[in-house]
This record gives C-alpha cells, sequence and structure tokens, in this order.
DNA sequence: TTACACAAAATGAACGTTCATTCTTTTTTA
DNA sequence: TAAAAAAGAATGAACGTTCATTTTGTGTAA
C-alpha cells in the first residue's frame, strides 16, 4: 500500500491542481510552480510523474476525456430504441457538464485552443463511438435525418458545452426546465 | 495621408498578427516580439499603440467581435419575417465563419478561455440585440419556441462554431450541402 | 526489537532562457 | 528645427527544468 499508494494520490493531486489552475488561467499563465504548490509537492517532484508540462497537459486531458465517455455511457444499451438510446445518452452527458463542471470545462478549453497535442486529441476523440453507432441506426431506420455526424454532434451535443460555459461564467443559470428546453431542441434538430 | 494613414496602418498591421499568432500557438504563447516581427515593427513601437500586451488582445477581441456583428446584420431589416429574417442572419454569420475564419476563430478561442477581461466581454456581446429582439417576435407571433434566449442560441447559432473549429482543424470539410443540412437543424430547433 | 544500509521519492535552490516592458538613440515628419 | 514616431538594445522578472541533497520506506543482520 504505502509507497506505491502515495504515489497515486500525489499523480491525482497534481492533475487535480492542473485542470483548477488551466481552468482559471489558461494553460500558459499557469505555472509549474502553482501547479506544485497547490498539489503541495515540489516543482521538481511533477517532473518524477510527467515528462514534462506539456506532456502533464495531455495525460490531464486524456484522463478527463475518458472520465468524460465513461460516464456518458454508463448503463447505456444498444437494445433501446434509438430516441430512448439518444435520449439516455444525453442525458447523462447534461448531468455530467453540469456536475462534473470543472471537468468539462477543462475539455471545453481544450478542444477550442491549440494547447493539446493532436495526437492527444485524437486519442480523445475514439470513445463516442457507441453514440456514432446509434445515430447509424437511427438514420437506417429513418428515424434520424441523414446528416453528417459532424452536423449532428454540433446541433445536439455540442450545444451543452456553450450552456456550461455560459453557466461557470455566471451570465447563465441552467434550471431542470431549461434542461428540458435544450434536450427538445436538441432532438428536434436531429429528429426526422 | 502621411501621419494618421501610416499609424492606422501600423494598429492594423499589429491587430491581424496577433490575431494570426494567437490563432496558431494561444495567448500566452505568442510573444511580443513574434507580434511585432510579423507586422514589421520593432517591440517598443507596439506600446505606442497600445497599453500592454492586455491591452492589445482585449482590442483585437473587441475591433473583431464589432466586424462580425457588422457582418451579421448587414442589409437585415425588421420588416422581413420571422422566418426570413431569421434565415437572412444566420446565413450571414454562417458566411462570416466561413470567409473570414481567422477571425471566427480567434473569436471562439477568446470567448471559450479567460484571456479576455470580462469588461471587454461584455463590450463584445451588446451588438447581438436586432438578433434578440427578432427572437422576442418570434415567441410574441407564436413562431419561435418560447425558450430562454441562451438556449435559442446554443441550438440555432452556437453550432456553426463548432462546425468552423472542425473545419479549421481539417477533420471536416463543410459545402454546401452540409450548410443546408445546417440551417434546418438550426432552425428546427427553435421553431414552434 | 534495534541498527543499519540501500533505493526510491521528494525536495528547495539554482540554471539558462524567454518574456513583457522600458530606455536611449535615431529617423521621420511637418 | 523641433517634436513625434520608431527603432534596437537593455532590463528585471518569471518561467520550465535540472541538480545536488535530504527524507522516507523497506528489508536484513545482529
Amino acid at each position: 500500500m504505502a509507497t506505491l499508494q502515495k504515489s497515486i494520490d500525489k499523480r491525482n493531486a497534481l492533475i487535480k491542481a492542473t485542470i483548477d489552475l488551466v481552468n482559471n488561467n489558461g494553460f500558459h499563465a499557469t505555472a509549474m510552480n502553482k501547479i506544485a504548490k497547490m498539489a503541495n509537492v515540489s516543482p521538481a517532484t511533477i517532473y518524477l510523474y510527467f515528462e514534462n508540462k506539456q506532456d502533464l497537459v495531455n495525460q490531464t486531458y486524456i484522463e478527463v476525456k475518458a472520465k468524460y465517455s465513461d460516464y456518458a455511457f454508463k448503463n447505456y444499451t444498444e437494445k433501446l430504441s434509438v430516441e430512448d438510446g439518444f435520449k439516455h445518452i444525453w442525458k447523462r452527458i447534461a448531468d455530467f457538464k453540469l456536475i462534473e463542471c470543472e471537468n468539462a470545462f477543462f475539455l471545453a478549453q481544450c478542444d477550442n485552443t491549440p494547447i493539446i497535442d493532436e495526437e492527444s486529441r485524437q486519442e480523445g476523440i475514439k470513445h463516442l463511438q457507441p453514440l456514432l453507432d446509434l445515430w447509424a441506426r437511427g438514420k437506417k431506420e429513418g428515424i434520424i435525418k441523414p446528416f453528417s455526424d459532424y452536423i449532428l454532434y454540433a446541433y445536439s451535443i455540442n450545444p451543452l458545452s456553450f450552456l456550461m460555459m455560459a453557466q461557470k461564467r455566471e451570465t447563465f443559470k441552467l434550471n431542470n426546465e431549461h434542461m428540458e428546453e435544450a434536450f427538445q431542441a436538441a432532438w428536434n434538430s436531429i429528429k426526422n
């Protein structure tokens, strides 16, 4: 337990600190110094766990992205109808953005800036496959509009990021009614 | 012409260089040095036009945002029906994101990160009023769903940013057919 | 149980570099 | 010719990273 466990704790603390500081200051304004301080660790210790700053943020991204898709597809099964399946995944993603908003905000920032290696970005995309499969089935059954996946994503999933951002910036307060409206808008934009 | 004109040219060159470099490297990885070099100017000269780096990027943001909304509402008139008016504005915004994609990308990056002062951000929001007015009319006439403006924006306008981002990243190639699909999705998500 | 030795983990100080900004000088303009 | 504009070199601070050293944890011999 002792040694290894301690290590994992430190690594987690470092990743948590990275998310926090990058969320509030951006990647390049976040000093290794500050990350170390927030994680209660010496700056030098970071380099026992990560190659360098870029590696730290890449690994943080991949880890958060994995957490995101795990959350999104929890309890999902292909046995559901297209509409029910979509609603299930959509609600899970919405929940994630609300509940794990620090994580979600970090992902949004990575996805909209050049701070992440293209390689790590590709690594993070893989996880969405079940949703793409669902859409393929929906198109075949004539339930989903025959739009390209990018369009379907842009109009049914991605808007949640915008809402989360507004919420985080406190220019908008999401409530249950809003979420109901949002789901309707999402479904109307892609259903046939 | 002479003095003042020359100054405006330099200022424009600086702003253009800022957009270019921030788009490709992010704000904090963009050195004043490099901005000066790209604008064919001494680093010291920047400080004749801008207070400091933050001021440079704030002013760049406000200027690009103004260009964006000018473009969006060009030739728009309130005499149009709600549907036609919306289509008009939507197409203008879509055009902007396609044609002025460097500008659009810069805005997207500013809107998704903490690089811009909250004050400048607020300054940039004002310009959307005609669209909000149109939605208000649409809701009153029962043509637009009675959703909050944030939701309407998230599902009808903001998705264009996502598509532009994918396009810029060359993971997706937008064509006319896609734009038609995108408009349908946008309108379906907000129409009653 | 204690004392010791060794390796792994962790540290704080130090390094070289790069950055935003300023200072002094030169050039341009009117 | 005087003032405004611009330049390039200089500056101090801050950064990512490394180095020399100390601390911690673990197994072993007494």
